[in-house]
DNA sequence: ACCTGAACACCGTTCAAGT
DNA sequence: ACCTGAACACCGTTCAAGT
């Protein structure tokens, strides 16, 4: 996981006579999301993550190519921790569980949320979870263009549905760049702010907070589904 | 659109004995979006903005809360020009015009499609978006559950769609923390770079690139309104 | 009331040295 | 070969003045 760039070694690899490296590339990664997590995306810095491993800011850039790189560290680890269910049962059921399960890998670490939306692509592990999907979609007969639909519709409504309710994230101790409160929070407390107009929205909000999480993103991944079968019989 | 905070005044209302002042909210805004658009993320900042108008960076400070507060008037900028489509004809068809128009809006300023994951929430032109959105449902005779299910679906897709693809951006004069390269791209290179696994994501490759952008979006949203369909006939 | 330069406490990263 | 402090060119924002 997360060999990002060719130039930077591995571990304790030293080839030659030099002294081996302080720490290992999985060692940053390590230290830089559990800053993430306890302390929040505003902390995330290369001197908090070197600071965290007992060295100085520059020791980072042996191990990472710079301040993008070290984010996108930060995604993989977030989405090696997905947890992909095996390939039995009907091909429905399998594709609901990975988007499931990738899911709930990212609302381990509501923090790094913005992270993960803007540096997925970059993530080896983001190709395993598409992989996994992909293989999912191949299992149900789909092919070509078709798969390709699928595939973008329920990356889409993952992406989407954890963009959209990132989970409880606790206030951090210093508010990042992108705010304290999360989409939902701020949504209601905008709407609650407005409150002659916007009526269908309005409506929506009992039926919303009377649902959980988990229950709503489960049930979109179904419908999600249920229009790709219908799409491809 | 865009009053964000109550305690910043709007345009040129002198209340009381004082100078008016130099310019409005809705300039600031103006000329943030320009800077994105132009120069890319990495470019906006209160100094290049408060440049842009002629004046200090600190004189934004009588418009814009702080820097966050400022992205999301870049953000409602961006929403604000959704060209949403008239209510008529059947909800399924003005579902899919209104997503479709979001995300049309959206892909207008490439550039700008970080700022509007991470602040969308705050943005008051997103609220009536999503009020059209939701009214279309109710149109449909969707209600309770059934709506704010669909209603997560259809903002899930529209999202995410955006995200995975956020159209042809032009190389940033400087690279943002974003990075230069757009999620498909990056994808694309990282796959390219491990030539012999992911069989199943390298099978998508040809039918992905031989799809229009807009096709593959139009066609997600129509499967999700078909599920929804499904689940609420 | 509104504007603004100076200054503060940070950033990421380059550079030139250390061992 | 690997590490590292000093320094550079920036940030957002506070402060204390200006008019």
């Amino acid at each position: 996981m997360s060999r990002q760039n060719p130039a930077h070694r591995e571990n304790g690899s030293e080839d030659a006579v030099g002294r081996p490296p302080k720490f290992s590339r999985a060692q940053v990664q390590q230290a830089a999301l559990e800053i993430v997590d306890r302390d929040g995306l505003a902390e995330l810095t290369m001197r908090t993550v070197a600071n965290a491993l007992g060295t100085g800011a520059m020791t980072l850039y042996g191990h990472v190519r710079d301040r993008a790189d070290l984010e996108t560290l930060v995604v993989d680890a977030v989405l090696a921790g997905t947890d992909l269910p095996p390939a039995d049962g009907d091909w429905q059921t399998h594709v609901e569980e990975i988007c499931v399960a990738t899911w709930e890998a990212v609302r381990r670490h509501p923090h790094a949320v913005p992270l993960v939306l803007n540096r997925r692509g970059h993530s080896p592990a983001a190709l395993i979870v598409g992989e996994a999907l992909a293989a999912a979609l191949q299992r149900g007969g789909l092919d070509g263009k078709a798969q390709v639909i699928a595939f973008r519709t329920l990356l889409a409504v993952t992406v989407g549905g954890v963009e959209a309710d990132p989970g409880p994230s606790a206030v951090p101790a210093k508010m990042g760049a992108d705010g304290a409160t999360r989409f939902d929070l701020a949504f209601q407390e905008l709407l609650a702010s407005d409150p002659t107009t916007y009526p269908a929205l309005r409506a929506m909000l009992g039926p919303a907070n009377a649902l959980a999480p988990v229950d709503i993103f489960r049930e979109t991944v179904r419908q999600a589904i249920a229009g790709i079968e219908r799409a491809s019989p």
